[in-house]
DNA sequence: AGGCGGTGTGTAATCGATTACAAGAAGTAA
DNA sequence: TTACTTCTTGTAATCGATTACACACCGCCT
């Protein structure tokens, strides 16, 4: 099978064993219908024989376009993300585009420049996950429009344009903040995420404005800051214990700060949700091991990443033109509130 | 700044622009140092007005390299590869390198073969992740030295002589047990891995030993099966829970079982360590924060990632024939046993 | 026989960057 | 002035696949 030599076969090496041309072997390969029996047995004969694979350099430079997808994320080492990733390289990889994933965090100091191939000529499309992006590092400064094709998930930068998928962040907590009014608390607190981070403010808001609705107010006090890690989560217990003044729920806005929130409590004696009931966002699958296992908003984190990666194959098959002219499209995915064991109503 | 028109700026805009060759060009990019100051400077400014970036596809094809490496790894989903992807991204984003990340889930099903650009001229490397993948999947049937330089990380697959990067498992597995045999135990079980895993033989013969070298056997029936997932950690759980001839404590061959062993436990009112005490194996961010937190034997994952990374580097540097008379490294990192609150002495 | 439509195939241009080679300019030594 | 470096630059071939275009061939109709 094909000489033990140095490199690797092209079409033309294909051609000669097929007794073909080359252009009759990328025929075959590329619509194969329109080459006649014979020679298509051929050309599949020969193919195999050489070993072949399509040099896909050759094939991106020729048809313009490159057959990746880039996956820009804040942090790799989060398992927030991993679900999404795996939707979106199930949608890609069935679509026969390679997905090359890019942390953010290294950009944050080697200043605002991505990485030299995400650009319109070396990918065909970019799914953002990352709102805290500088936004003259994902546009081009002269012609926005020749930029590749870009969708936002779960995050998304305001001045920025694009497709976005995600959930209904402020309505998911209104939800969260309605079932710890139903138990019967009335002093309910909240775990912030980071200050600069778009999620933060509408979790925040959707939280106040279902205490404000029924005539109750978050206080200042019950609002501690987090960045949605479990350490800030435990910063918080620390917090929570040490005050006299406490609300007797409080409602995180993600599932890695709750836990973190309701491990330093148990080490610290606070019975989980006999003294105080908590609430995350996320649900990782750790969620539902805990003890106790977490009452938290479920967010569709596969279908998160398939829905933007199709909605960004939807936008590659567009023309600049139209990517223009047609609105993008908002994908609001419906949240479902798990409740779990860490809720219960307030103590007395 | 650039015309709003159509396509990506080339070499040639820039030649034009600057009043010079193409030639000029791609030598002021790679190797400033030859062409004249003046030159230079006046392809930098024409680089800078046309917004000119290097279209990878041609120069790859050019070069005949890819500028990227491909990952496969078992599971896109389990956190315990984010970190170890975290590791590899920032040293091949350091070298200039992008990172392909591969799911081979899919490929389970969907046979033997890999992704159409993981192929020598598709990638400059290959980093496995994946003990599981049929070996000829990864070379090429007639010529195995054609194919592109490959390195495995964590597990690996016998057949295929190729660097390793990974933990003595086995080592591990007796400091684990000898821990638990120091705090008193004799009675000592174990969550296996899967069972066509590289990995579960290794620990559960490490635990095996270190119980035989003081002269105690583990009993077949405190073998409890296992896939890694929190799932079959809840179900080893109810199998010891539902037993009356129990280990008073188990050892389990990831970090994620042994949580699901604990969650359960405890939803069960079994105290933990009181009642059975449990290691893991890999520590995850979230065994240092459960309740109780986790004694485990931790991974140095991120350097796991970095040393492959390097790793293959270096194997890329190196021309096949150097690659096939050097011998392949087996790079063993070592591990710490972070003793936590889920191991004490046995009840009585 | 001449013309026409349809198939199947080959020829050659093309994508954009790199680089071997050649050639011109400028400087130095004889 | 000629010969010979040294430095800088341009010309053109090349990487491998795709595809517009042309052409050869076959069968069929008038």
């Amino acid at each position: 099978m094909g000489k033990s030599g140095s490199k690797a076969p092209s079409i033309r090496d294909v051609a000669h064993a097929a007794g073909v041309s080359t252009a009759t072997v990328s025929r075959t390969l590329s619509n194969p219908d329109v080459v006649s029996e014979t020679t298509r047995e051929a050309v599949f004969l020969a193919i195999r024989e050489t070993g072949y694979t399509v040099n896909l350099a050759a094939r991106n430079l020729r048809k313009r376009e490159t057959g990746a997808v880039a996956i820009l994320l804040p942090n790799l080492a989060n398992p927030f993300f991993s679900r999404i990733l795996s939707g979106i390289a199930e949608v890609m990889s069935e679509a026969g585009l390679s997905v090359l994933i890019s942390d953010t965090t290294p950009m944050a100091k080697d200043d605002h420049r991505l990485p030299e191939y995400v650009n319109q000529n070396n990918v065909d499309g970019i799914i953002v996950l990352d709102g805290n992006l500088r936004q003259d590092a994902l546009l081009n400064r002269g012609s926005p429009e020749v930029r590749a094709p870009m969708v936002f998930a779960c995050e998304w930068i305001s001045q920025i344009d694009r497709p976005i998928v995600t959930v209904d962040n402020q309505e998911a907590s209104v939800r969260a903040v309605q079932h710890l009014l139903s138990l019967g608390h009335r002093r309910i607190g909240h775990i912030c995420g980071p200050p600069d981070n778009v999620l933060t403010a509408s979790r925040l808001e959707g939280a106040r404005g279902a205490m404000q609705s029924v005539g109750l107010r978050m206080k200042p006090e019950w609002i501690y800051p987090g960045d949605f890690s479990l350490q800030s989560g435990s910063e918080a217990a620390k917090i929570w214990h040490g005050s006299s003044d406490r609300p007797t729920a409080v409602y995180c806005a993600c599932d890695e700060m709750a836990l973190g929130f309701i491990g330093e409590l148990t080490r610290r004696k606070v019975a989980v949700p006999q003294e105080v009931s908590v609430v995350g966002f996320d649900d990782l699958d750790m969620a539902a091991h805990f003890v106790p296992s977490l009452t938290t908003i479920c967010q569709p984190r596969v279908t998160i990443g398939r829905t933007a990666a199709r909605l960004l194959l939807e936008r590659m098959r567009m023309t600049p033109q139209e990517r223009s002219a047609r609105p993008a499209p908002r994908v609001v995915l419906p949240v479902k509130l798990a409740v779990r064991e860490s809720t219960a109503p307030p103590p007395g």
